[in-house]
RNA sequence: GCUGGUAUAACUCAGUGGUAGAGUACUACAUUGGUAAUGUAGAAGUCAUGGGUUCAAAUCCCAUUAUCAGCUCCA
């Protein structure tokens, strides 16, 4: 028989041979490290028998195939564990994820971190017992009876999701049995190093209004070093969340007084009004202009926007004079009412209008998060308005327009195209012309994207840029919105070649998306160690004793006309206790000033990234700083932390 | 909103029913210094809020608020 392997090599075998028996002929190594297996595409066990000429693919813990056979079986040891000391717990679903795995029950009460402890332990003996794990098939009928007797309702209600003709298939491991499609390692004592993490509860199949359950997380590695080291870098990934780095660096606060409402301290308002000058900068190259529209409108303008039918809950409103306000949620109504102010021409298309909107949302208690999910906040909106010919180009600008401004930053994005959702207006016409228009933009640009169906605003389908938080949990940042409905609703018109009036296509987009989470983002990103030219406080200065603030003062006042953000450390400290204090706050550069600098007229620079570099005259430090900050440029540290 | 945690000084946290604690920061005084913590002293808390149990509550119970993890949501 021949054997096709997956990297396409094939060998030829006399005898019957098993998986296992394979890996071993092929290397020792391989065999020691297989997972699982699929031969001409269906899983099977490593200890099956082949006698015919198939492909066969043999999965190790390096795969990602073979991580996800490795924890999905240390899911059921979690699952079988629980079932031991608890038997009345049903079963819902247990699959791997990044890193480890989680179960879902369903019991009277949720999990105590003691039970969680005994659970653990339990786990350990199941692995030290060795079970031999098997697969067994039975028909669907066969299998709904089984699971109703054993009293597992959530697995009977999935397999009656199955088509009526399949096979479903089981794992068993001494005593314990689990609907699993698979596949599985061969032996629980494979199993070597995993950690119960947490409790948290969960919707049965994800739905709000389904039961919720209660849901075990863990860590699972097939080396017990590549755990610790995936539980070094949480503790790691704590250090930089953007909550703790905001309160030490003085940022911003979120303070009881105002759940969700965030507070800008002064040196994060230098932060975030650096984002904005620089945001105006690229916008006006780019062709924009700038409006800024109310907060609070009236009912009848969200009604007509549609906000008040698809929105209402979200919003806060208020009654002025008798009649319903409501304080904006999106931007994109005021823009329509000020492009309404005059009339437009084909000529003047496409038309940019940008807005640092502050919007309102009501957000549900349980979503906020630090400065990601807030309730009140600041997009960096603008709306394009164009002819129909002009959408293709004017996004594939806009994309452009955002990648330019996340490489400032450094950061990698994830796009998404979002398509239309139930709860939404237009024709499927319009939405079919839109979808359309976003993908080819994508496309033409050859872009990699994923698709989420139905995700879509209301009012049009988007792209979606997401950017990655400490634990690499995505964030949508940038936004592309293409929308036929609003021009409608508002009837918003220009006039063409013809003479005539038309309705132009319109486009929301953000870059930032909100300035309040971009900068979640990127204190997250720089573990609060800003580039130069956004760091609240770019230089400081720290005279050796009182004698020398004199001069300190003259340096203080040449950076300052450069417009550099200096501060100088007049305290009574030692020279140490200042530096440790200065590189805490993670100032990019200090300057110690004593006796020879005085004397000389010069700096010792000490930087954020190298450490000490020595002295340097004034003036030649500010042409040096001054070009790292029109540069922009994003300098890697040399120096550990302690 | 849901499930489960948490809430003590400006910050980080100890304190399991009997007088409120530590380190850091802050203030004062001394020290005038050379690249990550000078010393001494002082001030600082309605123990989140509101109820309850008890002779007695930071501590036990209930509710509320905020917050954390996850779920759901995220136009």
């Amino acid at each position: 028989m021949i054997v096709q392997l997956k990297d396409g090599s094939k060998i030829e075998f006399d005898n019957k041979k098993s998986v296992l028996d394979i890996a071993n002929g092929i290397s020792e190594g391989l065999a020691r490290m297989a997972c699982c297996a699929l031969v001409n595409g269906e899983v099977v066990d490593l200890r099956k028998e082949i006698d015919e000429d198939v492909e066969l693919s043999i999965f190790t813990f390096n795969d990602e195939e073979g991580k996800k056979a490795f924890r999905h079986t240390a899911s059921h040891v979690l699952a079988q564990a629980v079932k031991r000391l608890y038997p009345n717990t049903k079963l819902a679903i247990g699959p791997a994820i990044d890193n480890g795995f989680y179960y879902d029950f369903d019991r009277e009460e949720a999990f105590t971190e003691e039970e969680l402890n005994a659970i653990e332990k339990e786990m350990k003996k199941i692995v030290k017992e060795g079970l031999e794990i098997e697969r067994f098939e039975l028909p669907r009928k066969e299998a709904i009876t089984l699971m109703s007797e054993m009293g597992e309702d959530y697995k009977v209600e999935l397999i009656k999701d199955l088509p009526e003709d399949s096979k479903i298939s089981f794992y068993k491991q001494g005593e314990f049995l689990d609907l699993c499609a698979g596949p599985h390692l061969m032996n629980t004592k494979a199993v070597k190093a995993f950690k119960l993490l947490s409790v948290a509860g969960a919707y049965w199949r994800g739905n709000e209004n389904n039961k919720m359950l209660s849901r075990i997380y863990a860590t699972a590695f097939a080396k017990k070093a590549d755990q610790e080291a995936y539980l070094q870098m949480l503790e790691e990934a704590k250090k930089r969340d953007h909550r703790k780095l905001g309160k030490e660096l003085e940022l911003f606060a979120l303070l009881d007084e105002g759940p969700g409402f965030p507070f800008f301290l002064p040196k994060g308002s230098i932060l975030k009004n650096t984002l904005v000058d620089y945001w105006r900068d690229v916008h006006r190259k780019a062709g924009y202009m700038e409006i800024s529209t109310p907060i609070i409108l009236n009912k009848e303008l969200w009604l007509r926007s549609g906000h008040w039918a698809h929105y209402k809950d979200n919003m806060y409103t208020t009654i002025i004079d008798e009649a319903d306000f409501a304080v904006k949620p999106m931007n994109c109504p005021g823009s329509l009412l000020v492009y309404k102010t005059k009339q437009h021409s084909y000529r003047d298309l496409p038309i940019r209008m940008g807005e640092l909107g502050l919007v309102h949302r009501h957000e549900m208690s349980g979503a906020l998060h630090g400065l990601m999910r807030v309730r009140n906040f600041t997009q960096d909106d603008a709306h394009i308005y164009m002819l129909p010919e002009q959408i293709k180009d004017e996004i594939k600008g806009v994309i452009e327009l955002i990648d330019q401004i996340y490489s400032v930053f450094g950061y990698k994005y994830k796009m998404e195209l979002s398509t239309r959702p139930e709860n939404s207006m237009g024709s499927d016409e319009d939405w079919d012309k839109a979808t359309t228009a976003l993908k080819e933009a994508l496309d033409e640009k050859g872009l990699s994207y994923v698709v989420n169906e139905g995700d879509g605003a209301f009012y049009g389908p988007k792209i979606d840029f997401h950017l990655e938080d400490c634990l690499g949990r995505t964030w949508q940042c940038g936004t592309i919105q293409l929308d036929f409905q609003m021009p409608e609703r508002f009837e918003i018109d220009y006039v063409g070649k013809d003479g005539e009036k038309h309705r132009p296509v319109m486009i929301h987009r953000v870059a930032f998306g909100s300035i309040e989470r971009f900068i979640g983002i990127l204190i997250e990103h720089f573990a609060g160690a800003f580039p130069t030219w956004i760091s609240p406080v770019q230089v400081k200065i720290l005279p050796i004793s009182e004698k020398y603030h004199d001069y300190a003062h003259k340096v203080r006042e040449k950076l300052n006309d450069a417009n550099i953000r200096v501060e100088l450390d007049e305290r009574a400290e030692k020279i140490g206790y200042k530096i440790r204090e200065a590189r805490m706050e993670r100032v990019p550069y200090l300057l110690v000033v004593g006796q020879s600098e005085e004397e000389q007229g010069t700096v010792s620079v000490r930087s954020r990234a190298k450490g000490d570099e020595g002295v340097s005259s004034i003036d030649d430090f500010v042409i040096k700083i001054k070009d790292e900050i029109n540069k922009k440029l994003i300098i890697e540290r040399e120096v550990e932390e302690n």
